[in-house]
RNA sequence: GCGCUCGUAGCUCAACGGAUAGAGCACUUGACUACGGAUCAAGAGGUUGCAGGUUCGAGUCCUGCCGAGCGCGCCA
């Protein structure tokens, strides 16, 4: 039954009701069972349930069909008709569908529910490395994340959104110690120009220390030694670490700031959090027997998993030399989220390479007893950003792209796109716009793709004004934004008594769908959806837009046609703001 | 060796197990003095990698092949 939590229940759910009363009424004994109803090419809605019942009810499917038909009660439903070998056809009459355009203007959520009330999710998302510069291999991760925390949070689930942050290693023992030696290096943003990062200048400085490490071994020994001083607290020591933490986020929220992603820095809990925690986490699975000892480290053997050589695949809780790796901190994390922030759903937002070490942490967790079948735990894994080459994206010279290149890039292109299309804007407003739109196009290619496929990066095609793209909704949503404002953006009424012509329908139709849609995204965590959504809507509407003229229109039917523009932009804006991707008034 | 993921129009991608597999780009032919040319209408383009199986019904689920990518102890 389609119940709960719907502030404005689609008709697709109130024909799927109508559909389960007809089946309780007709076959008591079937009661419960799925009433199959989509939308349909052939009508409104269709409902297939009597093709999966026919069997179990001992009757041929046109037969069970028809009884079916002949057993709806009043409701949203017009009309039905049977078809094909046992489709049920179903009709809504045009006032429902009115009804639910004006419910749905009613309110600031678009008649969208919370049906993930009560649910609290962990979202793990982004999590760059310290005094590393961001990269393309940040981008999906922190865009993905940061449109299902939009996403779910707007459902009503309580997200706590965690920035798995790198701060931790002995990388840092050998950069400390450089930078100790080497007082007169600039690496604080303060003293760089605008045009170098923190984490830019850390990362040449991390090079240059390496080099030193293979180069002098005394360097390398008094490198060793700051490790050693880090992990055990030296407090100077701490002190320029925390510095450098500080220094690199400070980096992060630049690159934060321009996607426009939710990520704070109460978000961060990087892996340095989890150290006090670690030798409990230990202790509670070697006294479970789960972890064991294995060639002088602790580890975990996996149950389900082997290896190369046909033995069992394991996770390493301790190194031979009495060191931690990610196994420790990762099954430190999954114990605090569980245990601590109580989660019960925990999302994590990774390379799809990274599959196998979730499903063996899951598998721990789950041994342990801390990961219940109350909690869902999942890797929500997406695929490689490839180049024009299909290889992953690099530079022309094969290096890493940095993620603030890439968009200022994308950015440049905007610009030359969107002044072409208007070159009466000021500059300051084109900048604007041009930040928007290039910033969108990329947020929009990496979230309209499936996420577990690779995709290629494309700047031209991702800046393009047709086709699937960011631009063309946000070019969709100023040109019906152009309309309203030209009609004084008035209060509408909608006259429920006005036939609907068929591209106003289908309009409508698409509009009282985007409530199912976000619970689907939701489901399958696949924002892809919510763009095929925008982009079916956005064409809907000009199909509408060819097929009915609003402005020139007689009342009461330029009042309804207005508010279908009305409810289709902020539909679109929504939409869009769930993405992460902003709606200018104007391009 | 084992495992995971992917394979759909020339290209980029869609399609809760449902009717004739859909869009965009590119291509062909037409149409338009309206709300910002966001063009619109028609056409062409497919054995959904191959072969079996389950099902009333399979691009979708199962099995086996083929092909591509990735992963499998002390990096995250």
């Amino acid at each position: 039954m389609f119940v709960n939590h719907h502030e404005v229940l689609p008709l697709l759910g109130q024909v799927a009701n109508a559909v389960s009363g007809a089946i309780n009424r007709a076959r008591p004994e079937l009661a419960g069972s799925d009433p199959v109803v989509r939308r349909s090419e052939h009508s409104d809605f269709q409902s297939n349930a009597a093709l999966a019942l026919a069997k179990r009810a001992g009757v041929k499917p046109r037969d069970l069909a028809a009884e079916l038909a002949a057993t709806f009660d009043d409701g949203p439903i017009g009309s039905v008709e049977l078809s094909g070998p046992g489709f049920l056809n179903i009709t809504v009459p045009d006032k429902a569908v009115w009804g639910q355009v004006s419910a749905r203007m009613a309110g600031p959520r678009l008649g969208v529910g919370t049906p993930e009330e009560g649910r609290r999710t962990v979202i793990d998302y982004s999590a760059p490395n310290i005094a590393k510069e961001m990269h393309v291999g940040h981008l999906r991760t922190t865009i993905i994340g940061d449109s299902l925390a939009r996403v779910l949070g707007f459902l009503g689930a309580e997200v706590i959104r965690q920035n798995h942050l790198g701060d931790w290693g002995t990388q840092f023992g050998m950069l400390i110690q450089y930078l100790n030696e080497h007082p007169e290096a600039t690496w604080r943003r303060d003293e760089l120009s605008d045009d170098t990062s923190a984490v830019s200048a850390l990362d040449e400085l991390y090079k240059a220390a390496r080099k030193e490490f293979d180069a002098d071994p005394a360097f390398a020994d008094r490198s060793r030694s700051r490790v050693v001083a880090l992990q055990s607290g030296d407090p100077a020591t701490l002190a320029r670490w925390k510095e450098i933490v500080a220094e690199s986020e400070k980096a992060f929220r630049d690159i934060y700031d321009r996607l426009g992603v939710l990520l704070t820095p109460e978000d961060s809990v990087g892996e340095s959090f989890y150290n006090p925690m670690l030798g409990d986490t230990i202790t509670e699975l070697v006294n479970a027997g789960i972890a064991v000892d294995s060639e002088d480290a602790l580890v975990i053997f996996s149950e389900e998993v082997t290896g190369p050589d046909g033995d069992p695949v394991p996770l390493m809780v301790r190194k031979r030399d009495g060191g931690y790796g990610y196994d420790t901190t990762d099954l430190a994390t999954i114990r605090y989220r569980i245990h601590d922030l109580k989660a019960n759903r925990l999302l994590y937002v990774t390379d799809s390479r990274q599959a196998l070490h979730f499903r063996l942490i899951f598998e721990a967790a789950r041994r342990a007893g801390w990961l219940t079948d109350a909690i869902d735990a999942e890797h929500v894994a997406y695929g490689t950003v490839l180049g024009p080459d299909g290889r992953p994206f690099k530079t022309r010279a094969g290096g890493t792209v940095r993620l603030m290149d890439l968009l200022d890039d994308a950015v440049a292109r905007a610009r030359a796109v969107v002044a072409e299309k208007n070159p009466d804007l000021d500059p300051a407003a084109l900048d604007q716009i041009a930040e928007q739109a290039g910033i969108g196009a990329v947020k929009y290619a990496d979230l309209s793709t499936s996420r577990v496929k690779d995709y290629a990066f494309d700047v031209n095609r991702m800046v393009s004004f047709t086709g699937n793209t960011g631009v063309y909704l946000q070019y969709a949503h100023t040109r019906i934004r152009s309309i309203l404002r030209k009609a004084g953006d008035p209060e509408v009424t909608i006259d429920p008594t006005i036939p609907l012509e068929p591209a106003e329908r289908a309009l409508a139709l698409e509009l009282d769908a985007y409530s199912t849609t976000l619970v689907e995204v939701s489901d399958a965590l696949e924002p892809h959806r919510l763009c095929g959504y925008l982009y079916g809507l956005a064409r809907d509407f000009t199909t509408f837009y060819e097929a009915c003229h609003v402005l020139n229109a007689d009342e009461p039917i330029r009042g309804n046609r207005l508010a279908l523009c009305q409810l289709t932009a902020r539909t679109l804006k929504h939409g869009l703001g769930l993405l992460g991707i902003a709606a200018p008034e104007r391009m």
